[in-house]
DNA sequence: TCAAATAGTTCCAACATCAAAATAATAGCA
DNA sequence: TGCTATTATTTTGATGTTGGAACTATTTGA
């Protein structure tokens, strides 16, 4: 690969994200759903629908102490958009659920989300959206290499 | 494209960025440059070698105010990363450039990000790199769309 | 000449985060 | 059964990042 190519994709590579992430708060700030930061709905969004995990569990995806879970928990139970639920069998856990609130902000994350991989890969076969599953597997391969600490 | 191969897409973007960031952290650690973060070897990489930007346009680059910019550059003044170089022709104007120090890591860091793009795109051949880039263009003129906030 | 504008810095409050200690519940074993 | 160790979560205290407002230094222009 050439420099100047390397150069530019890795530009893209780099800025994109905090695109993403700047782009979703603004949308956020536009929405009904103004008393909630990205990093908040990013735990919502692990949280998820059905699967009712553990506090732990969804502090190991999201990377972060159980204990930052712990506070975060509490500000999206006071507004509305998580509820706790303790464990019959093992009262020990604690499993996390959405309200309906956090139902609803769920499903407009999803949708956009949506709509900005749609913009990604717009106008693509199928051929040229496996190459691009593939540089991003192959990113990840690389990235896993250099830290091999299981994500999940 | 089905519901499938976005969701998996969508997967990728969504955890790349944070991994990045984790393993140049990781690396980090590892190296001789043990004292500096993340965000403030981005800040070193915007500074960068010959520009001697001022405070005000590389606070615009990192998005961050120029407030914040101070402390982060007393931080890399302290532990020789960075010098401020006062302008003489006009004296409102700091203007940032790295010291000996500071061109280490900013290396050290181009290096990481070069590797990182070169195993993106392992075996492709030049047709292959241009559908990536256009996906990532593609993304990017999503994302300007959604905020028009011009970004230098 | 001096008021307004510009660039940067200082200071403070809000917030996120982690590590360690504390609390609560369960499991295992004598 | 009755402890003791283990596990899951929460609380607490300390640290670091950040933005915004007030402030300082300098330049511009009427």
């Amino acid at each position: 690969m050439d420099y100047a190519t390397a150069k530019r994709i890795n530009q893209l590579l780099t800025t994109v994200y905090g695109d993403i992430v700047r782009v979703e708060e603004l949308a956020l700030r536009q929405s009904q759903f103004k008393d909630i930061s990205i990093k908040e709905v990013h735990a919502v969004d692990v949280i998820s629908m059905y699967e009712h995990k553990t506090t732990s569990q969804v502090a190991r995806e999201l990377r972060i102490t159980p204990g930052t879970l712990t506070t975060m928990v509490n500000h999206l139970v006071r507004k509305d958009y998580v509820q706790r639920i303790r464990s019959d069998d093992d009262r020990r856990f604690v499993r996390l659920g959405l309200t309906r609130r956090g139902r609803l902000i769920y499903r407009a994350h999803e949708s956009f989300h949506r709509k900005m991989v749609e913009s990604f890969a717009k106008d693509m076969d199928d051929e040229q959206l496996q190459i691009i599953e593939k540089a991003l597997l192959n990113l990840e391969a690389f990235l896993e290499f250099a830290d091999p600490t299981p994500k999940k």
